[in-house]
DNA sequence: GTCTATATCATGATAGAC
DNA sequence: GTCTATCATGATATAGAC
């Protein structure tokens, strides 16, 4: 029962992740020290290699798993629908999910420079699944005629833009509901594919 | 005439800015060392502090002559007419100027947190005086009947966060010319802005 | 699985010669 | 204004005891 050292657990991964995670979001992969993450795990900083070969490994994994989690969490949802009912759902989707996991979010593009060429790599590709999404959307809205744009890839990324914008200055607890702030952005994404 | 040491210049200075802004830029502030930078410049570490009393003052001072450059970049514009006028003159503008020094914006906003408190507040500052102009824009738009959003200020900051999305994917010599890719933009920001 | 201790190296900044 | 040399500190990662 009782432990000769320390405060051994069977969760200390799982805090290591949550610690690093907020950390690097504060101050940066490269202004956090290994040292400065097991503090605040309440460990010594050479247990953390029990965990993780090296600090690049657990920067990668935050971020490969934050991008599985995303396409996970669209997948579930399986959206069916006109394209302007799945517009709408994927709005919706994105914003909350993304709002759910600021620090996360704010990771996984902020040190994409942090990461190795391999690394990088992998990242990038599921970057780009998630960017799938909305251009099929997109697409099919087109197809229908529902949308109008001239570019599908342009709007795309300029969509996935603005919706990645709400992380910098919503905080729970302000002026406007998630709802709310849901229903203005669908409302300018609308009207941004619309034929105008 | 001849320099006993090294290969001292006038313009040391700038080369130093630019050298950092780069290297900040590609690896992140806390990621670059100021013996890279010196190294690049072509001169030894310490010649640095004849220029800038640390790294963090060098970091700053980056980051306000950007903002004060977009700041003035815009007055010279003296942009009139129709909001539906200066909305376009605002985005043709606000485009053009970023992709001209994707560096500095890049650093202007991913580096805000290696600021010191005071500095954070100086160069957000700035920023919040920039964001004034496309708010005022919209709201002109709106008391004339010419835009209709159910939030300006969040409207504000989807535009912008829309706009800004074109550095993390333009290249020059790419697909598109600029002109088209204002045009792209234009065109979505406007419908985003309409009654619908 | 965590600890202590340490090897090895890089960092920001300064002092003083030239 | 730049150099060389150095101080004091902190970094990642590893080794071996428990």
């Amino acid at each position: 029962m009782a432990r000769t050292q320390g405060s051994s657990s069977d969760i200390t991964g799982p805090r290591i992740r949550r610690v690093a995670e907020r950390l690097f979001a504060q101050a940066g992969y490269a202004a956090v020290s290994m040292r400065q993450i097991a503090a605040e795990v309440g460990v010594q900083a050479g247990a953390l290699y029990n965990y993780t070969p090296d600090k690049q490994s657990l920067l990668f994994s935050l971020m490969e798993r934050h991008l599985h989690e995303v396409l996970e969490g669209w997948d579930t949802l399986k959206s069916t629908g006109t394209p302007q009912e799945q517009l709408a759902a994927f709005v919706r989707f994105h914003i909350g999910f993304h709002l759910e996991r600021p620090d996360a979010v704010f990771i996984a593009y902020m040190e994409l420079r942090n990461l190795t060429p391999e690394n990088f790599a992998r990242v990038e590709g599921l970057r780009r699944r998630y960017e799938t999404i909305p251009e099929r959307i997109l697409q099919a809205g087109i197809d229908a005629g529902e949308f109008a744009v001239p570019d599908p890839r342009v709007a795309t990324l300029a969509v996935i833009a603005m919706l990645n914008g709400v992380n910098t200055w919503y905080r729970p607890g302000g002026r406007l509901t998630l709802e709310q702030v849901e229903d203005l952005y669908l409302d300018m994404v609308r009207k941004s594919l619309s034929a105008g």
